[in-house]
DNA sequence: CGCGACGTTGATTTGCCTCAACGATTGTGG
DNA sequence: CCACAATCGTTGAGGCAAATCAACGTCGCG
């Protein structure tokens, strides 16, 4: 149970056995089918997930009324909105699984609790949040640096496979442009 | 000495007077004048910077030649290049002042020191960290779901007073678009 | 089988960029 | 302290990349 989260702790801090139990008391284990919501808007965010397998997406609903992908997260990450998460706000976002997904809960109000019994956890999410941010950093940068074409064949070599995995909509939303777009592009170098 | 970023911690995690000589003892102070280079491309990043007062800027050079504003980073907050901040590995990024600007510096060995003494600051930083990421995330948003012009709009009233602070050519730059157009817009709506 | 979701393709439009020339402002050295 | 250069901002003409709109093809699923 949670080998994998247990693993990826491992790789940033030790984690004795018996700190394992301790977390394993404050988790939760949920699967969700494909197109399941996790979060709606409206909601408050009571928890940061890990995804074990599968795929979640964070959008918002735009004024125009369309979907517009803001973040994918696949396994080995975390996802929450951090804007809210640990207030009683109400969130304006959207969390999905994108395929059968299979995450662990980490309610916000357990990881507290779970912070003074575990202190090395505070370091460990203190070295996930700086991963994340480096690579929220490293995104605006590439939104801002690259033309539309360019982002994409950016992200398909640097996520072979992933493209697989998500519808083209999705993908287009989340680099910045329009489904039709994404299908000329692929129409004029996938030959 | 330090006194602003004592007080920044304070906003997270209490710090005991012992405590802040144990930081004092690790930290140093650095003054900046204006366009004033901190870190530049080909260099390895070694420290995490704290503004006191002033702005940095975070730039990259394109292949075209011109310089890309990746970020902005004023009073309280926190910058570096967390892409290699604690590795050997150069940076890709500058990191210059936009203003005469004073700074607090931590640098990247001596903060895992500081950690062991006192470890709550680890808590500090994940807490400075997940407040970045999220800011961070909004970012993305904004520029996914806004229009050249919405973004300027939006950017102004969210940091009026900023705007007078930066040349007009980093902030087009930051938010995406060219100088020329960000005088367009301008001479549409400021009358 | 038929419907809805997803992807493709083409015609047209448009928002923003590029390029170029011209002001305004700053700052620096004689 | 002025002159000049360099930097920064403005304005306009023209071009192009990507959006929009619309129609059609296809696949999966109830």
């Amino acid at each position: 149970m949670y080998q994998e989260l247990y693993d990826h702790i491992r790789r940033y801090v030790p984690l004795s056995a018996e700190e394992e139990s301790v977390l394993a008391s404050n988790l939760s284990h949920r699967v969700l089918k494909k197109k399941e919501h996790l979060l709606t808007a409206g909601q408050v965010c009571h928890a940061n997930y890990f995804i074990v397998k599968g795929c979640l997406r964070l959008y918002i609903m735009t004024e125009s009324g369309h979907e517009q992908t803001v973040q994918f997260a696949i396994e080995n990450w975390w996802m929450s909105d951090y804007n809210t998460l640990g207030t009683s706000r109400i969130t304006h976002v959207n969390i999905q699984s994108v395929e059968n997904t299979e995450i662990v809960v980490l309610d916000a109000t357990l990881q507290e609790y779970v912070f003074t019994r575990i202190p090395q956890l505070e370091r460990y999410f203190r070295l996930v949040l700086q991963r994340a941010y480096a690579a929220a950093i490293m995104r605006a940068q590439y939104m801002l640096e690259m033309r539309e074409e360019e982002r994409y064949r950016h992200f398909s070599s640097a996520f072979p496979g992933f493209i697989q995995r998500i519808p083209q909509y999705m993908l287009a939303s989340y680099l910045g442009f329009t489904p039709e777009f994404l299908s000329k592009i692929r129409a004029k170098k996938d030959a």
